[in-house]
DNA sequence: TGACATTAATCAATCGTTTGATTAAAAAGG
DNA sequence: CCTTTTTAATCAAACGATTGATTAATGTCA
């Protein structure tokens, strides 16, 4: 009942109207779930925001559950799109120091691409406002983005952190430690509010994020060093 | 009509019946608001868990508004109350690397207080849970907070980062640096779910908060000796 | 007694969902 | 090729349930 017709040969395969109202009811829940939380978002205002009608949701998403898995989905691709290829396996340039200086210099790239998105990027926070909003209250649609985007993250990071350190990467202190240099980045963003006060700052555009990113870095520099001449 | 009656001397000082339904409508809300949201939570569900009359909540707190607002004043005694001697002054033992090494010590120590509280403590998870919701919705519950905790707290860090390391406590730099390692520890709690599928984890409990201790203080050493070593 | 506190009942408003009618387009039949 | 039938999609309207707030009556102490 759900489904759109995927019948006969010669049909238009741009986007019917069926597929716009769904991807515009997507957009708008996405937004307004980030916004406001998802009980504090009607489905009135998703329609409305939409420009489509409030049957339309249980329509063609069975509900307004339905319709923030199907928000999930949509960040899953996103992301994927998005980080995919900057997380690429990089043809790993050999082993040695030429291996781990080439993996230090991409998690360099990481970083500032991670800053620039999670904590900069205005069209990328209502993604990350609804996958905070998922982490502190699980529901089925954080499984997805959890299978779907943190644990391949994740696990890319300790794969190049250990290339870049020599040390294991399904190690239980390498994926602690990639834990914590995500949280160095993401706090920016939940601590948005906290930082905009303190730093006396009234947004957080380029600029800033380049000194976020700057201290950042510096910090994962040092972490690498210490990590590294520990073997001595 | 909000204020509680101070009136005459002989009055029993403990609870009274009133001060015990406020103090109960404030524990319940600040529990269901930092599980459910805010919105997600209704007046009826916290009168229940309070064992207090619906009606109370007008009648002490003005409305849910209100009770969110006395939540805030809550969290901001307990959290002053609780950090308050870790972060005292510590009598500035002296100038120079004995000074340096004392901060530093001020340091690992306000360390394991914070992982230990805000990561795996389990009665101040629900205080963490309603300020994290606060910090990505902002209301004027949030002011009291950032005023009563953030600014006095982080401001007391940079100026213990600064006695460890020579860098000026209020710089820009110095600022960003301290919520970087702010973030490091929050992360293990906003990214909690996270953490726990990817480590592989059932709980947060000492023995984990150990861990993270350990790696957390682990990092901010390196990152102590990388800011010091760099004047040379 | 009189001010404070609690209670049950009720209010209008809004919630997510469901319904039946309507439209447009594709499928089927000859 | 034209007609008939079926299906997908949208719409306005209304549903029952729940929301936060309010009220008037009652209870509770000093």
């Amino acid at each position: 009942m759900n489904e759109r017709q995927t019948s006969s040969g010669s049909r238009e395969v741009t986007s019917s109207q069926a597929e716009q109202t769904r991807t515009a009811l997507i957009r708008a829940a996405l937004n307004l779930f980030g916004q406001k939380g998802f009980d504090g978002t009607s489905t009135r205002d998703i329609a409305a925001a939409a420009n489509a009608n409030i049957g339309s949701i249980a329509y063609h998403f069975g509900g307004k559950e339905g319709l923030r898995l199907a928000c999930a989905g949509f960040i899953v691709e996103t992301i994927q799109r998005i980080a995919g290829p900057a997380m690429a396996a990089a043809a790993v340039p050999g082993e040695g120091e030429r291996g781990e200086a080439a993996a230090m210099a991409q998690i360099d790239a990481i970083l500032q691409r991670m800053v620039g998105f999670i904590v900069a990027e205005p069209q990328a926070g209502e993604i990350v406002q609804f996958v905070l909003r998922e982490l502190s209250h699980p529901t089925a649609a954080l499984d997805a983005i959890y299978a779907g985007v943190f644990e391949p993250v994740h696990r890319r990071l300790c794969a190049i952190w250990a290339a870049a350190t020599g040390e294991e990467a399904e190690a239980e202190e390498t994926r602690l430690r990639v834990f914590a240099i995500i949280g160095q980045v993401v706090y920016f963003r939940i601590g948005r509010e906290a930082v905009l006060r303190r730093m006396g700052w009234s947004s957080i555009g380029l600029t800033e994020a380049a000194r976020i990113t700057g201290v950042i870095t510096e910090n994962v520099h040092a972490i690498r060093g210490a990590v590294k001449g520990r073997s001595s």
